[in-house]
DNA sequence: GGGCGGCTGAAACGTATGTTTCAAACAAGT
DNA sequence: ACTTGTTTGAAACATACGTTTCAGCCGCCC
C-alpha cells in the first residue's frame, strides 16, 4: 500500500532525527528529504508537526504499554506471589528491548525519546501521554509500592524519575559521552554495555534507606505521612 | 555602568528562559523584551545567539570551576589524608550552592542548564565545554577514582553520567513533576527535598558493586549477578 | 473505457527568526 | 563647548519554518 509505505517512512526517519536533535531543531523540511517523500506528506497523513510528534511517540509507547500491561496482569493472576523489585525492573527492560525489532531502532532512540518528552517544554506531548499513558505508570508504580513497601510512596516516586533520569540522559549524551570514554579510556562502549553498567547502579539506589529521615522531614518542613504504610489512595 | 547593565540584564534572562524552554525554543525578542533592551544589543554585546549561549554557560561555570579547582588544591595538599568519596560529592554540591546567590537564581536552574548541554544537540556548546572545563572535569575524575579504587575507571566514569543524569533530569521536569507528585501525593515537594532524596540514592548506587562481572560480560542477556565478585582488570 | 477518490509533486503563502543597518543619544576627554 | 567613540533604538533584511494550495497522477469500481 502507498499511504503505510509514505506514513512508516516518515514516522522512521521523524523518530530517528527526533532522538538524535529535538522536535525544534528537526524541520519538517529535514524528516521528509530523509524520509525521501514530499513535503506537504507530512501535513496531509498527520495535520501538524505536532500531531507527528505524538504519533512517533504512540507508535512506540502503545505496543509497548499493551505488553507491559499483559506483563502485569500475568504477574497480577497470582496474588499469592509477591512481584519483586528486581522483576519489576527487568519487566520495564524486558518490554522495551522486545517491542523494538523494527528497522536499524535500538534502545538508546527508545530511552531518548522518553527523556525528551519530559525535558523538552512541549506542553501538548506532556498532556497527551499523560492522557494516554498515565494509567498504565500509576498501576507500574502501585506494584513498585507494593513491592518496596518499606519506602515512603512519595520517595519511591522521586526515585522512579531518578532511575528514568540517569537511563534518559546517558542515552541522549551517548554519543558524545561514547565519544569522551573513547578517547580517555581507549575502549568503545556499547550501549547494552552501558545498560548493563547502570542496572546494578540503579538497583542500589532503589533500595538503599530513606533520605526521609525525622531530622529532613522536620528541617524541610515536609508535612509528614501519619501512616507510611497507609496512602494508597489515588496513586 | 550602562554596558553591564544591559549586559547582565541579558543573561539573567536569558539564563532563565533558556533553562524554562530551551536554546532553539527562547528567541532573542523574548529574551530581550523580557530583559528590557533593545533587539540589537545581543548581537552587538555577544556578536550571535549561539555566542549569548556559551556566556550563560561560562557566567555560572566559570566561577564554579574555579571555586571547585581551589577546593581541589586544599584536599590534594595533604597528600596523607585520602580524600573520601563522600567528600567529593559534598564537594560539587556546596560549590554548586555556593556560586549561586544571584538574584531569584535557583539550583534548578543550575542543573537544568548542565542537563540541556548535554542534550540539547549544541555542537559549538558541547566542544566549547569541553575545551574550557574538560582539565577540571578531568582531575576531578581523578579524585573519584582514588577515592574508590576498587571501581572500574570506566564504570565510575559512567556512574558519574547516571548521577549527572538523575540530578538533570529531574531538575529539567521537576515543575511538571512536582505537579504530578502533588495532585497524587497531596504535598508539595520543594528543590531541597528532591536533593535530599535524590543523595542517598546516588550514594548507594555509587557504593553499588560493580556490574562489570565475568558473568555480566560474558552472557548477552541482562541478568542479575548472583556473586558479586570483583573483577577490577582492565575494563 | 470513463469517472472518481486518495495520494503526490511543486510552488507559494504568511510568519517568525537571527542578523544587519544606520541615525540618534549618550559619555567622556581635552 | 566640541569632538570622538560607544551604546541604543527602530526599522529593514534575508532566511527558514510550518502550512496551504492546486494541478496532476495512479489505482480502482461501475
Amino acid at each position: 500500500m502507498a499511504q503505510s509505505e509514505t506514513v512508516e517512512r516518515i514516522l522512521d526517519a521523524a523518530e530517528q532525527l527526533f532522538a538524535e536533535k529535538g522536535f525544534a531543531e528537526t524541520s519538517l523540511r529535514l524528516i521528509t528529504s530523509k524520509a525521501g517523500v514530499n513535503l506537504a506528506a507530512v501535513n496531509y497523513h498527520f495535520g501538524s508537526k505536532k500531531a507527528l510528534i505524538q504519533a512517533v511517540f504512540s507508535r512506540f509507547l502503545g505496543p509497548f504499554c499493551v505488553s507491559l500491561e499483559r506483563e502485569l496482569d500475568r504477574r497480577q493472576a497470582k496474588p499469592e506471589t509477591k512481584v519483586s523489585l528486581e522483576e519489576l525492573l527487568e519487566l520495564l527492560v524486558e518490554q522495551a528491548l522486545a517491542v523494538k525489532p523494527r528497522s536499524g531502532n535500538d534502545l538508546s532512540i527508545f530511552m531518548r525519546l522518553l527523556g525528551l518528552a519530559f525535558s523538552q517544554s512541549q506542553g501538548h506531548l506532556r498532556k497527551y501521554l499523560e492522557e494516554v499513558y498515565g494509567k498504565v505508570f500509576r498501576r507500574y508504580m502501585q506494584l513498585v509500592h507494593e513491592a518496596a513497601p518499606r519506602i515512603p510512596p512519595l520517595e519511591l516516586f522521586w526515585r522512579v524519575h531518578f532511575m528514568l533520569g540517569a537511563a534518559a540522559f546517558s542515552m541522549s549524551g551517548i554519543k558524545a559521552l561514547r565519544a569522551m570514554s573513547e578517547t580517555d579510556f581507549g575502549v568503545n562502549t556499547s550501549i547494552e554495555q552501558v545498560m548493563r553498567l547502570m542496572v546494578p547502579f540503579l538497583a542500589a539506589g532503589m533500595r538503599s534507606e530513606t533520605g526521609l529521615t525525622d531530622e529532613a522531614l522536620a528541617s524541610a518542613q515536609l508535612k509528614p505521612r501519619t501512616k507510611p504504610s497507609a496512602a494508597p489512595s489515588k496513586v
